[in-house]
DNA sequence: CGTGTTTGACCAGCGC
DNA sequence: GCGCTGGTCAAACACG
């Protein structure tokens, strides 16, 4: 069985994702090569480069990072990638046909997850290297992609290949956000699990980090909807226009939605800039706001990767180690354990080359991510997940609103 | 000082 | 035109 992220594209054609997919890697289509990616991933040759990522996504522009991301991991033994001929799991964008979001998921559900153990298997691609997290982040990255993970395959690998396998877990681009505004726009929905226990941070939202840099720059109810609805800028350049809304399903609570438009006009982040907000993320559970922002994916600037508490990390790698604990966990204890583990936390991948960035976030995907979502909306899962040492992984910031905490909601914002 | 969050206000699209 | 709703702006504030 196999979950898989699926995410479609109204707008695009599944061809063009193909397109860009070479080998395994996501080759960026039409992004300049510009600005040289500080990570020593392999860069794309200039022919690479043919086809344009809807959303100037690096991801795919570029040898995905988060291709690249997985890539090491698998490289590190969590997981492969590869192609299909060779049963080796690997990335690939799939285009889907629309489906109503709305009429799946709550609000665009397109989670789901029909196994309760997608990994279970101590194999390498098992998961605690895949995480929500990792998904969001590719899901950011390819707005027409679908990731899967496949727990058929031998390894439980992640696949984005999106024939045989069953889809556990879909990214979406909804056909129609609504009736209103600025439908033309390239949008790209993520449905995330959404790991609000652990981040019960004062607003207990949790943002899944993807990676960028996100500042949030309003927040208002949705009608229909309990919970209200955050929206974040890329801050990773000032003049990148991509966008990102995320909410709580309005049927399943547990689930995020985070709905990314238009698109990144630069390179990865080489370096989380957020600097700021990194560190109110800071741990300081009691800073009355709540920041929660994605700052996930700006990390700290220090180095490897402060989860920042601002940023809340739904949760820390660390505090994901324990299979069971990941079960049992509650939001408090969640908490204690965020607060407790996360200074400690250092990753453990090889980081020989890589961006201390890059590879913090990526091992914070790893092993939270899926970990993460498995336990929520894995049943089986737990089962054996190989420790995934401490990491911590936030998720990104959450942030946010919780339920509880709309009372601003209320308000106009 | 730079960056992020919060939040009230404003604007625009849609239905009536 | 009016009201509702969603999306954005921008001032105030917080943090390191």
């Amino acid at each position: 069985m196999c979950s898989v992220f699926e995410m479609d594209n109204y707008q695009g054609d599944l061809r063009d994702i193909l397109r860009g997919i070479d080998g395994g890697h996501v080759l960026s289509p039409e992004l300049p090569p510009s600005p040289p990616r500080i990570w020593p991933l392999p860069q794309p040759s200039p022919s690479d480069l043919h086809h344009i990522n809807p959303f100037g996504d690096p991801f795919v522009s570029m040898t995905d990072p988060l291709l690249q991301e997985l890539n090491a991991v698998t490289n590190s033994g969590y997981f492969s990638t590869a192609d299909n001929n060779n049963n080796n799991c690997f990335l690939v964008p799939k285009v889907l046909e629309d489906d109503h979001i709305k009429s799946q998921c709550s609000v665009f559900p397109r989670i789901r997850i029909s196994h309760s153990n997608i990994i279970s298997d101590s194999s390498p691609c098992n998961s605690p290297a895949m995480s929500a997290h990792v998904f969001a982040a590719a899901a950011a990255a390819s707005p027409r992609g679908v990731i899967n993970v496949d727990t058929n395959s031998p390894r439980n690998c992640l696949l984005v290949d999106g024939n045989t396998f069953s889809s556990q877990i879909q990214i979406s681009s909804p056909p129609n956000l609504g009736p209103k505004r600025r439908q033309s726009q390239a949008k790209k929905v993520v449905c995330i699990p959404a790991p609000a226990a652990m981040n019960s941070r004062s607003s207990g939202e949790v943002v899944p980090s993807d990676l960028w840099a996100w500042r949030k720059y309003g927040q208002k109810p949705i009608k229909g909807s309990p919970f209200p609805r955050g929206y974040y800028r890329c801050s990773s350049s000032k003049g990148c226009s991509a966008r990102k809304q995320v909410e709580r399903s309005r049927t399943d609570p547990n689930m995020l939605v985070i709905t990314y438009t238009s698109e990144h006009n630069h390179p990865w982040p080489i370096q989380r800039n957020a600097l700021a907000g990194s560190t109110r993320s800071s741990s300081n559970p009691n800073s009355s706001k709540s920041s929660t922002a994605t700052a996930p994916s700006n990390g700290p600037p220090n180095n490897t990767h402060s989860p920042s508490p601002a940023s809340p990390s739904p949760l820390p790698a660390s505090a994901v180690k324990d299979e069971q604990r990941e079960e049992d966990m509650e939001l408090e204890n969640v908490e204690n354990d965020y607060d407790n583990q996360f200074a400690p936390y250092r990753p453990e991948l090889p980081d020989q080359h890589q961006p201390d960035d890059f590879f913090a976030d990526l091992e914070e995907l790893e092993e939270d991510s899926l970990s993460m979502f498995l336990s929520q909306g894995v049943a089986g899962y737990g089962s054996n997940k190989t420790t995934a040492s401490n990491g911590i992984s936030n998720f990104g910031g959450w942030s946010g609103a919780n339920n509880s905490n709309d009372d601003r909601d209320s308000r106009s914002l």
